[in-house]
DNA sequence: AAGTCTGTCAACCGCGCGGCG
DNA sequence: GCGCCGCGCGGTTGACAGACT
């Protein structure tokens, strides 16, 4: 048994909205304001539509005070942040950002922002749908320019030559802040054959793959027990990196070190932000 | 010039939640 | 406590425009 509909489908008009229903909604709230019941509204304004429908046409395009066109870098950095913290609650991020609805900023992200993060172009097209990045620098010039961040903020980690198990930051103020291995593997898979990333927010990894250079980006985000990792080319995270919950109960990034002979000269450099 | 592909964004759909009788 | 109803949210769809072949 399913759930009643909201409305009558079969006298109720679906599909984009005209100017004359929307200035007979917008001229009804005026007037009268939502009453709050959106199902009985459309009788009430004489319009052939779905309550819902009419809700979502007010919240996202009749209300005042709405906010169209391009995002600045500084709603980009608010997108972000509260997404690396809370995930996909739009209706709490575009509460962050007046005049900007949830749906607004959904569509933002979903077509360009997650791009623009992951270093792919906004045209490119018909390559392989794999991120292979021109190069580094190219990626940290377009996160510089993205999210206007500069060093130190954005930070290059390298594979310290007497340690191959862990990378540290350069930037030895904020060096704990991410671990990537390390004498003592916090987790690990039964076999001792990964390392635990044991926080980080947007990471950016360079890979020598065969005999070209490969990147990819994914955001991690995470309070230590739970985790949540989205982007990168193929649904996210790609090997040698791996998600994965450990024997102790925390769930993280790991290295799969079966996937890789040797992530010392494997895994090049890694960003983090 | 025509056909195909891709990106964008408005709108829809289904479900969870809370209020109310 | 239970069921119904409406609201709000997040995910998905589909139309359309523009880029590409």
């Amino acid at each position: 048994m399913g759930r009643a509909p909201c409305c009558d489908k079969a006298n109720v008009k679906k599909g984009p909205w005209s100017p004359e229903e929307d200035s007979k909604l917008k001229e009804y709230i005026d007037k009268n304001g939502t009453g709050g019941n959106w199902i009985a509204l459309p009788h009430k304004a004489g319009l052939k539509r779905c309550g819902k429908s009419c809700r979502l046409r007010w919240l996202n395009y009749l209300r005042p005070n709405i906010k169209h066109g391009e995002f600045s870098p500084e709603e980009d950095r608010i997108i972000f942040t509260l997404f690396a913290t809370i995930g996909s609650r739009w209706s709490i991020i575009a509460s962050q950002l007046p005049g900007r609805t949830d749906n607004d900023i959904k569509n933002y992200w979903n077509t360009k922002l997650k791009k623009k993060l992951l270093g792919i172009p906004p045209t490119q097209r018909k390559q392989n749908q794999q991120l292979f990045l021109p190069s580094l620098q190219a990626t940290t010039s377009l996160l510089e320019e993205t999210l206007q961040i500069s060093p130190p903020d954005l930070l290059l980690l390298q594979p310290q030559a007497h340690n191959h198990h862990q990378y540290q930051m350069k930037d030895s103020v904020n060096s704990g802040v991410l671990m990537f291995g390390g004498h003592e593997p916090s987790c690990s898979s039964s076999d001792g054959s990964s390392t635990q990333i044991s926080y980080g927010k947007e990471l950016e990894f360079e890979f020598n793959a065969g005999d070209q250079n490969m990147s990819f980006g994914s955001y991690v985000y995470g309070d230590g027990s739970t985790w949540g990792v989205v982007g990168g080319g193929g649904g996210g995270v790609q090997p040698p990196l791996e998600v994965g919950s450990s024997n102790n109960g925390g769930n993280g990034l790991y290295w799969n070190e079966s996937n890789s002979a040797n992530r010392s000269s494997c895994l090049k450099n890694m960003y983090y932000y």
